[in-house]
DNA sequence: ACCCAGGGTCGTC
DNA sequence: GACGACCCTGGG
């Protein structure tokens, strides 16, 4: 365990406020200098921006170039990306200009997948809580300024945990289905790191829906926050919202107005305008709808 | 005090 | 495919 410092200078398209809070990631929490410290894998973050440069502190064993590489995705376009997004309509150039920073992280998926099966109608700061208390329980301790962080539990770990510990972590009726996934990945029912190869969109999907917890929503949501799988479009009630103001009028059938378009209504508008990048699409529109 | 909604999913009809 | 139930918590 150490403590090394990556300083990376000029970054575009990276702001930590956008990133941590545009619903993505469950982990990072705002500290008094308004930097950000976060958990990823068995390290701890510490992510400043001064400036247009980022100052990036952890502690732990890994390599922090290699980390942060991997789960900020810097080998990523986003300059690019927006660019694409911008010209499509003015819709998209405000949700741009309001979240220029977001950046679509490269997370566990073991962990996405429990974590956003845990956010089944469920509010942010409670689903923070509970990821928290499940970490404290069962996940490893670091120390890093005289503050304790924990580490997400692993899947032996976490089925150490029965379904009356969960319930009593605040789960609540989530606690038999973050039980039962549990269970099956332990049992290699089906195998995380298989799952990963898959390149088709649907197969994978398919596989995803197989745990319970895992619905349409969650399971798009595993893709893209965890397998930058970013053609994706998951559909909540914020997306619902959004894309039904901006664009229920687009798909106006002999002239009938239409006040609420169904999910399968929204993919078609999705694919057809954003296309293979709906899935940043999709951040953009849900953090610029749900700040507003 | 009471009601409602929250990054949905599941079982039932 | 539509509809109600579901644990719990913070905010109106």
């Amino acid at each position: 365990m150490k403590e090394q410092i990556y300083i990376k200078k000029n970054v575009k398209s990276f702001e930590p406020k956008h990133i941590f809070e545009c619903g993505q990631c469950f982990r990072w929490n705002l500290e008094p200098d308004n930097s950000y410290t976060g958990i990823v894998g068995e390290n701890v973050l510490n992510v400043k921006k001064e400036q247009n440069n980022l100052i990036i502190k952890s502690m732990g064993n890994d390599n922090i170039q290699d980390v942060c590489n991997y789960y900020f995705d810097f080998d990523t376009d986003y300059e690019n990306n927006k660019q694409k997004l911008l010209c499509i309509d003015d819709n998209m150039k405000q949700s741009i200009e309001f979240g220029s920073g977001i950046r679509i992280l490269h997370q566990n998926i073991w962990e996405a997948l429990i974590s956003f099966i845990i956010s089944a109608n469920n509010n942010i700061p409670r689903i923070k809580g509970i990821i928290e208390r499940i970490s404290q329980k069962y996940g490893n301790e670091i120390e890093w300024e005289s503050r304790k962080f924990y580490t997400f539990p692993t899947p032996q770990a976490l089925s150490k945990a029965t379904v009356n510990d969960l319930r009593s972590l605040g789960l609540g009726f989530r606690d038999i289905r973050v039980y039962e996934t549990t269970r099956m990945v332990n049992n290699k029912e089906i195998d995380l790191s298989e799952l990963a190869k898959i390149e088709d969109i649907n197969k994978l999907r398919e596989e995803l829906l197989k745990f319970p917890g895992v619905g349409p929503k969650v399971a798009d949501c595993i893709m893209l926050f965890s397998m930058k799988k970013y053609e994706v479009f998951p559909i909540d009630v914020w997306v619902k919202r959004v894309m039904t103001e901006l664009y229920a009028n687009e798909i106006d059938v002999k002239g009938k107005e239409i006040k609420s378009i169904n999910n399968k209504q929204i993919l078609q508008i999705a694919n057809q305008k954003f296309g293979n990048i709906a899935g940043l699409a999709q951040q953009y529109l849900f953090y610029w709808r749900r700040e507003m």
